[in-house]
DNA sequence: TCTAGCACTTAGAGGATTTGAGTGCTAAAG
DNA sequence: CTTTAGCACTCAAATCCTCTAAGTGCTAGA
C-alpha cells in the first residue's frame, strides 16, 4: 500500500475512533493536513474500499474502517507510543504502594482499566516453573487442616482439608516435617511424583487422612491450579456503546469464570511483545466486534499474561502503549526488584 | 392502608417490575384478579398518588411506584419467599465444591449475581474477633520476608516486607519463634500491644528489620486490614437500563476501591435479618436511584455482610429470598460445618 | 495525475398529524 | 355510601412527510 493511501487510512481511523461517526472526504482534508483535494482523497478512498480496508455503512455516508483496516494500521505502528511522563509516574506510584501479591494484582488490573478505559484482565503469575519455598500444615480445628504453600515467586496458595477422622498432633507434625523436607526447593511439577509414596508407610488408621492432605498438596501444585485471573474496570462497560456491551455480556460472564480469558490470553503473547487481535481474528464469535490487546509479563522466570478487551473501535496506539508499559512495570515490581 | 389499596399497590409494583412501563388501571384489572372495575381501581390509585405511594410520569400515563411505595410493599413482605428447590440445591452444590476461602468468596459472589441478576458484593469474614492460629516468616529471598498469618476463621493474610539490610537466618528463626509463642491464640486486637516491646531487646544492627516485620504483622491484624470485599456480576450492569448503569458507574468505580461498599454494608445489617435500602433512603446521592439488599452472615463468631446493588425497580421478594438464602448457606459452609 | 464541478443518493433532522392508553369527573346503579 | 359505566380530555409516542446536508461517483479540464 502506498504512502498516501496509508495516510488516508490512518486519518480515517484516528477520526473515527474519536468521533465514532463515518468519516467523509471533506472533513478529512480539513482536519488533517493532507495536501491534496477532497476529490483526490475520494479516489483513494474508493480504492481502499475495493481492497477491503474501509466500508460505507450506506451510500452517501462516510467510511468506517474494517477489521482489515485496523489490522494494517496496527501492523505499521512499529514504534509503540511512549506514555506521558505523568502516566508512567502514576503507574510506578500505584504499584509501589502494594503490599502483597493480591494487592499488586488488584492495583494492576485497576490501573490498566483506568489507563485504557476498557475492561482489563490480569493473570496471576503462573507457577509451572515455580519452586516450593515453604509448606505448612495448620490445624485450624481438630479435623480441619489448612495447607499453606509459598512459591519463590511470592505467590501463596492455600487450601483446607476436612478430615473424616482427626489426625493426632504428632502425626501431623511428622507429616509436616516429611513434606517440608521432601518438597521444599523442588519444582511444582515434581511435587506429585515426590509425594506419591507418602501414604504407604503410614499407620493404617491414618492413611485416609494423609492421602487427603497429600492429594490437596498435589492439587495446589498442579498446572491447572494457577489458572487464576483478575478482572477489573467492568464499570467501563457502562461507558461503552450499549451495542458493544450487549455483545460482550456473555464473554464477561465467562470471564468471571476465568476460563475463556485464559484460553484467550494463552493463544496470544508468548513473548513479551504486545499482541492485538481485532474483531473477526478472534475465534469466539462473541468477540467478533471486540478487540483484545495483550502482553506477556515476566515475574522471576515465569511468563504470564495481561491485557484488555474492548470494541474494535479503540485507540490502538494508546492502548498498546498502556498495556505494554503496565506489563513492563509489573514484571519489574514482581520479579526483579 | 386498607387491604384493597395495598392489593392495588402490590399489583402495580409487580407489573412495573416486570414490564418496566407505567401501569394503567385497565391492564391492572385484566392481569390481576382484582374483583372490581377499572374505575374503582382508578379511584384507589388517585388516593395512593395523593399519599405518595405512586406517581404519574405525565398525565395520561399509568402510574409507577415511588420509593415510599416500594418501602411499604417491602415492609409488608414479612414472610420471605422460599427459594425453589432447584435454586437452593444449586447453592449448596456450588458452595460445597469450593476449596479455600478465596474460592468460597468468589463462588458466593457469583452465585448471588446469578440468582438476582444484579451486581453483588460479599465482604470477607471480619477478623476483629479472630484469634491468631498460626504465624510464619518465610525468607523468599535474602532481603524479602513473607509473613503468613492464619486466623481461626480460616482466613489467611499475607504480606511481604522488603528489608534494607538482610537478617541472618538465625535472627529470623528466633524472631519467628518469639512471635509464634507471643501471639498464637491471641486475639487480633491484642497483637499490637503484645509485640510493642519486641525491637527493644534486639541487636542494634537488626532493630530496623525487626521493626519493619513487626509493623507489618500489626498492620495485618489491625481492624482496617479486614476491609476486603469481593464484587461480582458487573456484567449484569450491561443488562440493566443504561440510565441506571450510568448513575451507578461512579459507585462501581468506588466499589472496586472497596471503600464505599464497606460503609454501605456497615450501616446496614447488624443482625442476620435482611435489610433493604430503597432509593433516597441511601445517603450517597449516587445511589438515589438504586436499592441495596443486604444481610449479615456469621462465620464462627464474626459477623460479616453481603448483598446486592440494583435499580429501585427490582424484584424485592425474589432478591431478598436469594440474599437471605445465600447468607445462610455461606454461614453454614464457613462456620459450623 | 490531480482537481473542480455537478448531478445524484440517502440517513437523519425537523415538523405535523394521528393514535391510543390512560385519566378524572359525573351520574346512575347497587 | 360505594361501585361502575360513560364520556370528554390529555399527551407521549408512533407514524408519516418533507427537506437538508453530507457524502458520493463521474466527467472534463488543468
Amino acid at each position: 500500500m502506498d504512502e498516501r493511501k496509508f495516510a488516508v487510512l490512518k486519518a480515517i481511523i484516528e477520526d473515527y475512533v474519536t468521533t465514532q461517526e463515518p468519516i467523509g472526504s471533506k472533513s478529512l482534508v480539513e482536519r488533517h493536513s493532507l495536501k491534496v483535494s477532497p476529490a483526490t482523497v475520494r479516489n483513494e478512498m474508493a480504492v481502499l474500499e475495493d481492497e477491503g480496508y474501509i466500508v460505507q455503512p450506506h451510500t452517501s455516508a462516510g467510511r468506517i474502517p474494517t477489521d482489515k483496516g485496523y489490522r494494517t494500521f496496527v501492523n505499521r505502528l512499529n514504534d509503540v507510543r511512549a506514555l506521558s511522563s505523568a502516566e508512567s509516574k502514576a503507574i510506578t506510584q500505584v504499584l509501589q504502594g502494594a503490599v502483597d501479591l493480591d494487592d499488586v494484582m488488584q492495583k494492576t488490573v485497576k490501573l490498566l482499566a483506568q489507563l485504557t478505559g476498557q475492561v482489563s484482565v490480569v493473570q496471576y503469575p503462573t507457577l509451572s516453573n515455580s519452586v516450593v519455598k515453604h509448606i505448612d500444615l495448620i490445624a485450624v480445628t481438630e479435623s480441619r487442616i489448612m495447607i499453606v504453600l509459598v512459591a519463590n515467586s511470592g505467590r501463596l496458595e492455600q487450601a483446607t482439608v476436612e478430615l473424616s477422622k482427626p489426625l493426632t498432633l504428632e502425626s501431623l507434625d511428622s507429616l509436616r516435617i516429611k513434606l517440608k523436607s521432601t518438597i521444599t526447593d523442588k519444582k511444582f511439577s515434581e511435587v506429585a511424583n515426590l509425594t506419591s509414596a507418602f501414604s504407604k508407610t503410614a499407620n493404617p488408621s491414618e492413611i485416609k487422612a494423609i492421602e487427603a492432605i497429600v492429594d490437596k498438596v498435589n492439587f495446589l501444585t498442579k498446572e491447572s491450579a494457577d489458572q487464576r485471573v483478575m478482572v477489573g474496570g467492568a464499570g467501563n462497560l457502562a461507558r461503552l456503546e450499549p451495542a458493544f456491551s450487549k455483545n460482550l455480556l456473555p464473554v464477561l460472564d465467562e470471564i468471571e469464570e476465568n476460563v475463556v480469558v485464559l484460553k484467550l490470553l494463552g493463544e496470544m503473547a508468548s513473548t513479551d511483545d504486545i499482541f492485538v487481535r481485532i474483531g473477526h481474528e478472534n475465534k469466539a464469535s462473541n468477540l467478533h466486534s471486540a478487540s483484545i490487546v495483550a502482553s506477556g509479563y515476566t515475574s522471576g522466570d515465569s511468563l504470564s499474561k495481561l491485557g484488555i478487551v474492548g470494541p474494535t473501535r479503540m485507540d490502538y496506539p494508546g492502548t498498546m502503549a498502556a498495556v505494554g508499559a503496565v506489563a513492563r512495570y509489573l514484571g519489574r515490581i514482581l520479579g526483579n526488584k
